[in-house]
This record gives C-alpha cells, structure tokens and sequence, in this order.
DNA sequence: AATCCATTCTGACAATTTGTCAACTAGGGA
DNA sequence: TCCCTAGTTGACAAATTGTCAGAATGGATT
C-alpha cells in the first residue's frame, strides 16, 4: 500500500486566469507550454478532461459526477481519463488547485494598495464574493474537505482549504508585524478559523439568498473585531 | 425521481447518552422502545448497525467504508442494511444526527450555572474539545459537508452542521438580548462563522498536535472580542 | 401444541461503476 | 517512405450497489 502516487503532474496550467503576458519577463520562452509534438495532443486532451470536470463537478457534484461522464463530455476515450489522472479524487484535487489559482488572482489585485486591516479583510471577502459570483459553485466545490472523499490513506496532498489557511495566516502575521493586529493573536490559528468561517458562512448567505454586500461588511466587522 | 424518501425512521435512538431516568417524569411509559416482539428485533439490528456504521466511518473514512462492510461489521445480512437505510448517504446521516445529540448532552451540561459570555464560549468549546477526545474521529467525521455527499437531489435535510449553527445563533440572540453580545452582530450568521471557524480550526489544532487548552484558549479569546 | 401470520431477515442476483491493458493511431524525424 | 515513440481507445475483468423472492422468527389464535 501507499504506492508513490507518481508525479503529481505538471503544475495546473490554469487556461482561464493565464499569466496576460503583461510585459514584466520578456525573457522566459513560455516555460512548458508545446505548440507541437504529441506533447500538444496530451495538453489539449488533458485542458479538455478538466473544462469536463469543472463543470460537471460543480453542475452535479462530486458524487453524481463519473469519469466515464468526464470522458464523454470531454469528447475522448474513457481511458484517456486514466491517463491524466489517478483516479476521480485526483482530478478533483486537480479542479481544486485549478480554482485556487484563480482565485490567488483575483484576490492579488484586491489587495493592491490597501494599507489598513479594515480595507485588507474587506477586500478579501470581495475578492472571495466576486469570484463566486463570477464561478458559481466552483468555490464551494474546492473548498470541499478532503477527508471526506479520501479512500484512506493520502493524508498529504495541500487542499485549497489548508493553502487559503495558510495565506492568511501570513497575511496576519506581516499585519501583526506592522501592529495592525494584536500581538496575542495567534495568526496561524486564526487563519484558519477565518477560512473556516468564511466556507460556512459563505454557504449559509448563499443558500438563504443574503445581500452579498451586508453579508460581506458583517463578515468583516466581525474578523477585524476578533484580531484587533 | 424525488421519491418521498418515505420515513426518516423512528427518531435516534441514541443507546450512548440515553436520558439516565432523572425521575423528573414517572408517568412516560418508555414512549416507544418496545422490549418485546418483532420490533424488538428490528430495533437490534438497527441499533447493531449504527454501531459499525459508527466505527467504520470514523475509522476509515464515509468512502472507504462500504454497505457491505457495515453489515459484516454488524452481523447481519448485507439486505438487512437496505432495510434501516435508504443508502449509505442516509445511513452516514443518522450517524451524524446521533453524533449531534450526544454532543448536545455534553454541552448542556457545560452551560449549566454559566452566566458571562466569556465563560459560556469558553465553556461550548470545552464541552465540544471533550467529546472530541472521547470519540476521536466522531466530530470530524459528523461535520462532513453533505453536498459533496449528495448524489444530486435532496437538497433538504438538516445537517449537523446547520444544527449547530443554529445553536449557537439562538444562544448568541439570547446573550445579545442580556447585553453580553453587541448589538450589531447579526447573530445567525455569526453562529454559523463560529462553527465553521471551530471545524477548520478543530481540524487544524488535531492534525498539528496543538495543545488542546491553549487552542481553546485562543479561540475563545477571538470568538468574544468579535462578539463583543 | 399445532397452526397461523405479520414482521423482519437473508443472500443470490442484476445492474452499475471502476480501473486495466493490448491493440491502435498520429505525426515528427531519418 | 518508413520507423518509432508518445498518446489514445474501448472492450473487459473486478468490484460495488441496490433488489427481491423465499426463509425464519416468535407472538397470537384455536
């Protein structure tokens, strides 16, 4: 048992929030990313296999969801899915890591030149709300506990949950550095807490149809009550 | 399809934490735990059940745990489990409800003579720590988010999680009525933070060996001041 | 005590789903 | 053109799920 797992691929190639050549690197020869070659052929049919995915996953769910339908709504053979993933835990830890990319994006820019915690925290949840706006389900969908679909062993793998713990874990910690954040808080710990609260929350105002702007400034009152 | 999920099938019946006959009402004539015929039996086999059911979905996993399984477990038929459960889904369900009535217990009597909003948070996550180390696993495993479960329909049903979540929203309205609480926190959506907070949290502080008092602690600390 | 009968249990079976693999295809390079 | 490697495919074996006709249990009736 407990049987290397292999290569956990070649890092995500997220497709949607692609780096936009902003002009920054003019050097780098796009890394690995073949025009050509057979190597082409197995990009475009993996790119296929996860627009598959994603919209099944968050169209059906996790269960309802099977890799021969991935297969078939991508347009390749049922083995192809084998062949670019483990198996279906696999693909949707990859469908994960795939929304957690874009959504680093979309927060990175909410965070630019914001000083205070106040602002910082609101324009996490934002950042948070605008994706889910923009990407139904699909948060929800990743932020989904691993724990629950392991088929036992693989107590590794960094989900988006631990990932988002852990960055604003950090965040709070350079705030803290700057005094913004009181110096007994511990902030590992309360990055987590946030993310946890920030999931089940989320789902609540979605569910019950709440004003995402009042859901958004109760949220953060209460966040930047707690670490001040 | 949506068909009637007839019977969510006779309340619990908990066997661990059953109401240890505190005399306060003579007259009930044990409601509805027949000790004798056919029902007997039923109530046996149900009660055999739930208990490997238990076992196996704390020690391996919801996935890893198969119906068959359970029935082995339990001794009983593999068509008896069909007979208690609509499926695994329903039988992972009464596993969290029984879950949920147990932890109340323990709360409840954490809560007994607790007046402050201090001691009353600290006292939940007391409460909640302690049937953790208990039951290892049980918590964790009851939380699990039931959407990624779900095998598409049956949005209703409430979850341990939403229970809770309630629980605490009514408990904070009733410290915001005292003046314990301030009075802009929209306290439902502040119940549901919290237990979302105390899951990832919970998860976090257990994997990372993090020491049980100091969390609680910790967590108590930025629970009150973002309620206060 | 023999029989009846409602309730519950049982495990073989059909249907579905998962993961494997030998054969096949595409297309770059000699 | 032919070769050769990387990639694809779908039929198949294995595993799992949910059903159901028949068997068993034990209290009630005669």
């Amino acid at each position: 048992m407990m049987m290397e797992k292999a290569e956990r691929t070649e890092a995500g190639q997220t497709g949607h929030v692609a780096r936009s050549d902003d002009g920054a690197n003019p050097i780098a020869p796009q890394p690995d990313i073949p025009e050509t070659g057979p190597a082409k052929r197995r990009l475009e049919s993996r790119r296929k296999l996860m627009e598959a995915a994603r919209r099944l996953f968050v169209e059906r769910g996790y269960h309802a969801t099977r890799p021969q339908d991935i297969s078939r709504e991508a347009g390749v053979g049922h083995g192809t899915f084998y062949l670019h993933f483990d198996d279906k835990l696999d693909c949707f830890l990859a469908f994960g890591d795939e929304a957690a990319s874009e959504l680093d994006v979309i927060i990175a820019a909410h965070l630019v030149s914001v000083q205070t915690l106040d602002d910082a925290v609101l324009e996490m949840l934002r950042g948070i709300f605008e994706y889910s706006r923009k990407n139904p389900g699909v948060l929800a969908a990743a932020l989904t506990d691993i724990s629950v679909l392991s088929t036992g062993e693989e107590v590794d793998r960094v989900v988006p949950a631990d990932r988002w713990s852990l960055g604003w874990g950090r965040f709070l910690a350079e705030m803290q550095a700057k005094g913004h954040v009181a110096p007994d808080v511990d902030t590992t710990l309360a990055g987590y807490l946030i993310v946890g609260a920030i999931r089940q929350g989320g789902a609540y105002a979605s569910l019950n149809g709440l004003d995402r702007d009042s859901t958004i400034e109760a949220m953060a009152k209460l966040f930047v009550r707690a670490l001040k």
